[in-house]
DNA sequence: CCTCCATCTTGACGTTGACTAGATGCGGTT
DNA sequence: AACCGCATCTAGTCAACGTCAAGATGGAGG
């Protein structure tokens, strides 16, 4: 969790309300303010004087942490995709079935829509292609993180079917990614409060587990 | 189309180089001028102002067909759900296979992706949520025209598979939708670039067709 | 105690969306 | 043919934004 003790009582000091002309751990408290303003008003108001405010700071500073706006965004999407992490493997671990492969891959997949539903903004964020800086390696880590989550859960699956070679086994993690987070963004982009689609309640995402093992 | 000759007429005549103060077809030229900015330099360069530029107006002439950007975007989203509705119409109409319902399917879906790889920015406005204007009627409209085409291919293949009710051809409808949306979106956002799922060259779309008529 | 320098502030510049007031000229009316 | 209403477009302005440059501050190491 990067968890420095330091930095952390620096800041929380700082919290208390002592203001002093060096924050602390300016770093991550811009992190924080970005996340709430992300939010709570959305992505068009999180601009780096709107976190420079937040954390009490002057407008100019953020850019010694982050470089640029972008530097900040990518920043945000980092935690985001370790969150994202958490909740897959929290998901995978909680699941339980008769099927125990089935239960963990349709638990992770409902962990998946679920964190994009709560979080809109910031799910947005982790996929919003060049608005972030991919060359900044923890953010490639933390990804890779969330993926590793999934194909773990796709792979006790994918052997039941006989998907032993890696390009089957792959193209298998890919139908049931793709699966999920097209719902989960299409859930976010309001595109299923169609009425026809609402009818009976609102649209849940349609379990994979069961389609992929249907014949095995 | 929406094809107003009228319109067209003055269109050309001013594009031919004869400047006048009153544009003619502002409007059009307008959005015209913001599908080629997003095409060519990205979202970010799409403003109010460089559109303007590029229609040859002036900086505030486009507040008075769209109101505001977020009145721009919604025509440009508009105009995109249009055309994806007309490739989607094409590829199902062009498929071909021993089993023509299947091949419909999975012509359209790789339409759907061939789309947003087409064009990843007007993609991504399409359903970027908060930043269109959802009450235009138009844009529904044109919403409605492409999940009409996507359901359309999806409604032979769910009747195989005994989904007569209305809740199963409905979840089977978002399946689809779900699986080639996520695809398109994981591939415009980078994130099929991962080296290890590149080995076997880049990432096609799991044909979907196959999986849902297993064991029928 | 003193110096170094990362951290933070202040001020400024160019660009943006949005608003206002005024100029223009097309289309319908007389 | 002359007129005029009004949609269309221009010009000017404002606050807010990202970014840059220059200076102030004060903690850490010698």
């Amino acid at each position: 969790m990067n968890f420095d003790a330091t930095a952390l009582r620096r800041y929380t000091h700082v919290m208390a309300g002592k203001d002093r002309y060096h924050h602390g751990d300016l770093r991550n408290a811009l992190v924080d303010a970005g996340l709430q303003i992300l939010e709570t008003e959305g992505i068009h108001a999180l601009t780096l004087r709107a976190a420079a405010a937040r954390a009490g700071v002057s407008h100019a500073a953020p850019a010694h942490h982050f470089g640029s706006l972008k530097g900040l965004l990518t920043a945000l999407a980092t935690v985001a995709f370790q969150r994202l992490a958490d909740c897959l493997a929290d998901a995978s671990a909680r699941a339980d079935g008769s099927d125990p492969d089935a239960a963990r891959l349709d638990a992770s997949g409902r962990a998946y829509v679920r964190f994009a539903r709560a979080n809109p903004a910031l799910f947005r964020l982790m996929f919003s292609g060049a608005d972030l800086d991919w060359t900044e390696p923890s953010l490639g880590a933390a990804a890779e993180d969330a993926w590793g989550q999934l194909t773990a859960v796709v792979a006790p699956i994918a052997l039941r079917r006989g998907a032993v070679a890696r390009d089957t086994r792959q193209a298998l993690e890919l139908l049931v990614w793709s699966h999920v987070h097209g719902f989960s963004h299409l859930a976010i982009s309001g595109q299923l409060a169609k009425p026809d689609l609402n009818q009976s309640g609102p649209p849940e995402l349609p379990g994979i587990a069961s389609l992929l093992l249907a014949g095995v």
